[in-house]
DNA sequence: TTGCATTAGATGCGACTGCATGTAATGTTT
DNA sequence: AAACATTACATGCAGTCGCATCTAATGCAA
């Protein structure tokens, strides 16, 4: 493993993630009034179909526990997500999506793909 | 270009990126002081061997130019680097670094180096 | 049961960021 | 030259982040 190709790999990564963070925070934020970490943690919950328990995103999204909890936070003040107890464990706590939480990720969703795609066009062979 | 292929590709750069700064942030902040933004500003004008105006570093790293303008205002704080005028015109602001500025990074290189590597060991070929 | 360590999630806090704007120098038009 | 647009950088401000810490529930040992 050559230094300077990881070097030139690390840049690389730099300037994709810029990019990409910068237009997605201005794209979803105009047309679908959501930041990319709202966005993703509405993604992970549609993904998965399931409520979720908020260690189980954290996993998922790269958030530290305090900022994730503040994103949830923020998405039940918009009623796009419910948090709910957990029977089990009465530490824990559910989120589970609402129905305008899906429609407003269904809504966000081709404009998150179409950002990457532009972004990500000339992407060579990346994932081992 | 497949769609998952890009969401697979976004996904892999959102990884790489938050494990490298979580790490860089760590150990640069821990063994030398530095944030991975001043270090990439040292780095920099370490690497064109010049004093650089704020705005060629603004196309290099990737902050805004008020962000680069608050770093650089803490390298000086620190006396890592200096700010003077630029005679040609006088709006401008030449950003050059100190001794004391290129011995920490010189120092911080192995540090950086070593946490990319560890990184990106298992880095499949990626820049075309 | 009682006492202590651990875990889940929330919150105070300080740091860094980008956007909008301010100030000063430069360029341009008439 | 005068008036206006533009450019370079600095700064007020609000938003998000991570770290440290807090509270409450759980687990485990004596």
């Amino acid at each position: 493993m050559d230094e300077q190709y990881v070097v030139s790999t690390w840049h690389y990564v730099l300037a994709k993630h810029a990019k990409a963070m910068c237009a997605l925070e201005r794209e979803l934020g105009d047309k679908h009034g959501l930041g990319p970490s709202e966005f993703e943690v509405l993604d992970r919950i549609v993904h998965h179909d399931r409520k979720l328990r908020i260690q189980e995103l954290c996993d998922e999204v790269h958030l530290s526990q305090s900022a994730l909890s503040r994103v949830v936070a923020r998405l039940e003040k918009a009623e796009l997500v419910c948090r709910g107890v957990c029977d089990s464990d009465r530490r824990g706590v559910f989120v589970s999506i609402t129905e305008e939480g899906r429609a407003r990720h269904l809504a966000a969703l081709p404009t998150q793909r179409a950002v990457l795609a532009e972004i990500f066009a000339d992407a060579p062979a990346l994932i081992g």
